[in-house]
RNA sequence: UCCUGAGUAGCUCAGCGGUAGAGCGGGUGGCUGUUAACCACUAGGUCGUAGGUUCGAACCCUACCUCAGGAGCCA
């Protein structure tokens, strides 16, 4: 298999004969030689390799412009110059595809919104490059995270009937013609279908066989988002527990959470030097703080409480029984804990029918996970397992039972407490680099008016 | 969807009523073991689109389009 530029990098000692291959990122030229940079993006570092300009093969230097694809053959040796480890003084030099002066990507900064009208090539740049190789690491250190603890991975279907009802707008799947009068019974699955806003409902029905699960996939919401931390097609973790209460939950949350952060450091140490110069200058102090102590833990009502005495004018009142606005959210993540805090026992009017009742007869066992900086990036709740309050809820949300027959069987035959969450992959990503759009983390970002590619 | 702001060269921006500018990128030449190198010269734009005001509009007004930020919805 050819060698990637991070093996050459990695090197420990100098080699006689090596073949480079890679993509150049810049090019200085000086009458006796040339300087070029190139990268394969297997590392956040690029190769430094030296082509002199005797060599039989340096008539191709003027063809060489930013972004054109080089193989080049020579000899791994230490670099007398500061800046880098290792460089390469080449033999051979051959020009694998030529970039013409129209390659957009100049040896300078770009600005994030310029780079997204040219997400094909967008990764070929520090920033993006970075960004989607710890999106890599993250996914695999999440099954990672589950499999170390016994969950299994369940795949829940993409194409769905059951609105997880609150989760949001859906995309409709029908092969019918626009425009023709069409039954639903004609359709290609004989009813409605859609894309998936949540895979929990059919992940409870695992949980209550398996045990622990997870799932890990893209799911959708035609919502018109047009924010920073929205997009149509987002990829959701939902493990599903049996036998967990809403603090097991909590606690497995927070712990996944830290986790993840722990892998970024041990992991991706140049892309998080990277982020904290460049993107966030805050970013490596937040992660630490975030390792350093466990996550502080308030119950809705004291936040409320928290908010009334802050002594700060906010824009949306802060009232018992209403959800609390992102500038609440914010105000206690960033300044009142200055750290993740995790929010429990709603009131049970703004959640979902699948959430259980408390004994107080007001509030839900349902929790956020706040973190700086982007707010909520875990939401999760205990199950309601017992069947007549679950069916009397549906109802007052107005919910057709037969929709949900499959479901209330959970609880007809042997039902159990179990709990679970969704944390949305993105969001996790924004906060482990710091990159502040989750268009950004996205290879190619689903979002109202945007699905090109 | 609502509110706010912005659209000027390939990119980043300045110009804000009187003949379209800079840096980077491209080309040419020079120089240097260079690090987003440096120096000189050079090519490159119907100033988002359509109307309007004015002797005169990149600049003022209106509408639309696009992008961004904030809000709502949530992950």
């Amino acid at each position: 298999m050819p060698e990637t530029i991070k093996d050459l990098l990695y090197a420990s000692e100098p080699r006689s004969s090596i073949l480079a291959r890679g993509w150049v990122r810049t090019k200085r030229d000086s009458k006796a030689c040339s300087f070029l940079e190139i990268t394969d993006g297997s590392c956040f570092k690029g190769l430094q390799v030296v082509v002199d300009a005797t060599l039989p093969t340096a008539d191709l230097l003027p063809r060489i412009l930013t972004g054109a694809s080089v193989e080049i053959t020579g000899e791994l040796i230490a670099s007398p110059a500061a800046g880098q480890k290792w460089e390469v003084q080449a033999k051979e030099v051959k020009l694998l595809g030529e970039a013409d002066a129209s390659y957009p990507l100049q040896k300078k900064g770009h600005t994030p919104e310029f780079l997204r009208t040219i997400a094909h090539l967008r990764p070929r740049t520090n920033l993006f490059g970075s960004v989607f190789r710890v999106r890599s690491k993250m996914a695999f250190a999440v099954h990672r995270f589950f499999q170390e603890r016994g969950f299994f991975y369940v795949h829940t279907p993409i194409i769905t009937s059951s609105d997880c009802e609150g989760a949001g707008e859906m995309f409709q799947v029908t092969t019918l013609k626009p425009n023709t009068p069409t039954k639903p019974e004609q359709d290609f699955f004989g009813r409605p279908t859609y894309l998936t806003v949540s895979g929990q409902l059919q992940g409870e029905a695992f949980a209550c066989a398996l045990g622990n699960i997870y799932t890990f996939g893209p799911t959708f919401r035609a919502e018109n988002s047009n924010t920073t931390r929205h997009a149509a097609e987002f990829w959701m973790i939902e493990p599903e527990m049996a036998f967990y209460d809403l603090f097991d939950d909590m606690t497995l949350a927070e712990e996944q959470v830290r986790y993840l952060v722990q892998a970024m450091f041990d992991e991706c140490p140049d892309e998080l030097e990277f982020f904290n110069k460049f993107i966030d200058k805050e970013l490596v102090a937040r992660l630490q703080q975030t390792l350093a102590k466990p996550f502080e833990r308030i119950s809705y009502t004291d936040a409320v409480e928290i908010l009334l005495k802050s002594g700060r004018s906010f824009e949306n009142p802060v009232v018992w029984g209403e959800g609390l606005q992102t500038e609440h959210e914010r105000f206690l993540a960033e300044e009142h804990v200055k750290g993740p805090v995790t929010i429990f026992n709603y009131p049970k009017g703004i959640k979902p029918f699948y959430m259980r009742q408390n004994d107080d007869g007001k509030t839900a066992a349902a929790m956020d996970l706040l973190v700086p900086g982007i707010g909520e990036i875990v939401g999760g709740s205990q199950r309601e397992e017992r069947l007549d309050i679950l069916e009397a809820l549906m109802a007052a949300q107005g919910l057709e039972p037969e929709n949900y027959s499959w479901y209330a069987d959970l609880r007809r035959y042997g039902s159990v407490p179990h709990a679970g969450y969704g944390l949305g992959f993105e969001r996790l990503l924004m906060f482990v680099t710091g990159v502040p759009n989750i268009r950004d983390v996205i290879p190619f970002a689903r979002t109202p008016g945007h699905a090109a590619y």
